[in-house]
DNA sequence: TCTGGGGTCCTAGGACCC
DNA sequence: TCTGGGGTCCTAGGACCC
């Protein structure tokens, strides 16, 4: 979808269109600790992007319309472009709130592109970018060609995949971030030609035997066919909270602790899911960020329990400095073979 | 420019056991 | 008297994605 968040701001106030909206946070560009979500193109054509301080949002545009971001209305907005997409009988695999694989194997596939693209804008008035690929790694890469191409359109599969990639830094693979691209570097691998030939036995050597070859096969163009209608099944849940300034007093914060422990508890065995562990995540003021993690005696489901079990966690952190972000994250028993 | 929130998966090292 | 090999479980940290 296009700048998802800020489109469907617009939709449901037209009078805001070809103007720059910037959604994140409560909406208030002028207090610290808040980051952008998205920004319409309109803001982006003034540099505000994706992750950058909201307060920095508001100096490169000052002019733009800040939104407070609205979890419910983007989860109905995302539902009702699912149900668009599996209105063409294919297999549809959601990908988060705007993004999704279409399982269609077809000799012409431009034609469902389109028609997939005219039928979410006739019947959302949003729109999107379709990548066509043989793989869903390939195709997810095509949608940042198709933002750009004609009809946002693009199709990404074994005849063009070197001829297109082959020069591009690694870092435009999917799956590849920051982190990997420096490394690869430093042994002199820079473009995808450079990590399809690299040797597998210094892959592994670099990056372990899973994440070694797995680089090698992104940079070739392997992927996976498999397309998965089945609703996914959460491995945790987790709650987060960068407080507007920092808490120092140290019963404050186990409170804070305890209530989401009890909160995320509430909602995971309301899914008839039970709780194996809890993390508690603590960044301080200077960005230090460390996360513990215990295992519970059982799976459960009582809220006490969790929370003595976050108590004890966050107690085997020495803090010695004021905190600026409080966690909790519950992981999830996952039934054998899901 | 002072840096959000919600997730998943992989790796490494220590503890412990036989 | 300085030291094998295999296996499992657990936690911390890192990397990536939307």
């Amino acid at each position: 979808m296009d700048s998802f968040l800020a489109a469907v701001e617009v939709r449901r106030r037209p009078e805001l269109r070809g103007r720059p909206v910037v959604v994140g946070g409560d909406g208030d560009p002028t207090r610290p600790r808040q980051v952008v979500a998205t920004a319409s193109y309109e803001a982006r054509a003034y540099g505000v992007r994706s992750g950058m301080p909201m307060q920095r949002a508001l100096r490169k545009c000052p002019d733009a319309v800040f939104l407070p971001s609205d979890h419910p209305a983007y989860d109905a907005a995302s539902a009702e472009v699912m149900n668009v997409l599996r209105g063409f009988g294919y297999p549809v695999e959601v990908w988060g709130w705007d993004e999704a694989f279409l399982g269609a194997r077809l000799e012409v596939p431009d034609e469902l592109a389109r028609a997939v693209r005219s039928a979410v804008h006739d019947r959302t008035g949003l729109t999107c970018a379709v990548g066509i690929g043989d793989t869903k790694e390939r195709a997810k890469m095509a949608t940042s060609f198709a933002k750009a191409a004609a009809e946002h359109v693009y199709r990404l599969d074994s005849t063009n995949w070197m001829s297109t990639m082959g020069n591009r830094d690694v870092i435009e693979l999917w799956g590849i971030g920051k982190r990997t691209a420096a490394r690869l570097a430093a042994h002199g691998v820079h473009t995808v030609t450079d990590l399809a030939l690299a040797d597998s036995e210094d892959l592994a050597g670099w990056f372990g035997p899973t994440i070694g070859p797995h680089l090698r096969r992104l940079a070739r163009g392997g992927g996976s066919r498999m397309i998965t209608t089945e609703p996914w099944l959460a491995r945790s849940k987790s709650r987060q909270v960068t407080y507007p300034s920092d808490l120092t007093d140290t019963a404050a914060i186990a409170d804070q602790v305890a209530a989401m422990a009890r909160e995320l508890t509430a909602e995971v065995t309301a899914d008839g899911r039970l709780v194996t562990h809890v993390g508690v995540t603590v960044r301080t003021k200077t960005f230090f960020t460390q996360i513990k993690i215990g295992k519970l005696p059982e799976p459960t489901t009582d809220p006490d329990i969790v929370e003595a079990g976050a108590r004890r966690v966050l107690a085997r952190f020495e803090i010695t400095r004021p905190v600026r972000l409080l966690g909790v994250r519950l992981d999830l028993l996952t039934p054998a073979g899901r």
